[in-house]
DNA sequence: TTTAGTACTTTGTGATACAAGGTACTAAAT
DNA sequence: ATTTAGTACCTTGTATCACAAAGTACTAAA
């Protein structure tokens, strides 16, 4: 159900401000939507890779370093395509479900 | 985007009437929700199989027999759960974009 | 008899998410 | 000094979903 629905949360929670995975995974745990690290993991180098995204490292006092992604110009751009199909897509199930 | 939504539409549709599937594919596209025959063909069948669904053959003066889908009683429960899940959802996505 | 239209089905492929396990750094406990 | 716990990142194998493409079969019209 929730398939395909992910990169958008990530890409929603990025484009507020930047984090690292276990902040995201911490993140989408509270707003309801519980996924584990061997999927966000491959998801967030694959919006690297197709540059929706960048990173850097950043040193903790809490353990090893961490990985900070922030969204990008592209990223942001796919945002609002995500944001119109996703509105189509609520519009579309609402017709159905009358 | 859509992945993982198919199964809640195509139960959605076939609660309102019983359909068969060119009609429903159809009436997908009106919806704006366009899938083609090898992607809806094998979802009734797993529906068929998981029993939330049942059919029948019907005549048809323009062509071959149609294959009429119902939605049966495990059906209905499982449509109930789905609009749970979705409402979930799509209150977990508003959060997430503001 | 061929062609067009309708309808159902199957096979192979790519993408998404999960399960499970692995690596590595830091700090506290033994 | 070594083990344990906590944090953080990464990889491999698997199941499922949807699509592309091709196939089967019935009816009606050319």
């Amino acid at each position: 159900m929730r398939k395909g629905v992910l990169e958008y949360c990530i890409l929603g929670i990025l484009a507020k401000k930047e984090s690292y995975a276990s902040a995201i995974l911490a993140d989408l745990k509270d707003s309801g939507m519980i996924i584990v690290e061997g999927t966000l993991y491959p998801l967030l180098i694959r919006l690297k890779n197709q540059g929706s995204l960048d990173y850097r490292w950043e040193e903790s006092t809490q353990g090893p370093p961490r990985k900070y992604y922030c969204i990008s110009e592209d990223g942001r751009a796919l945002l609002s395509e995500m944001d119109a199909s996703w509105n189509e897509l609520v519009e579309t199930i609402k017709t159905i479900r009358q």
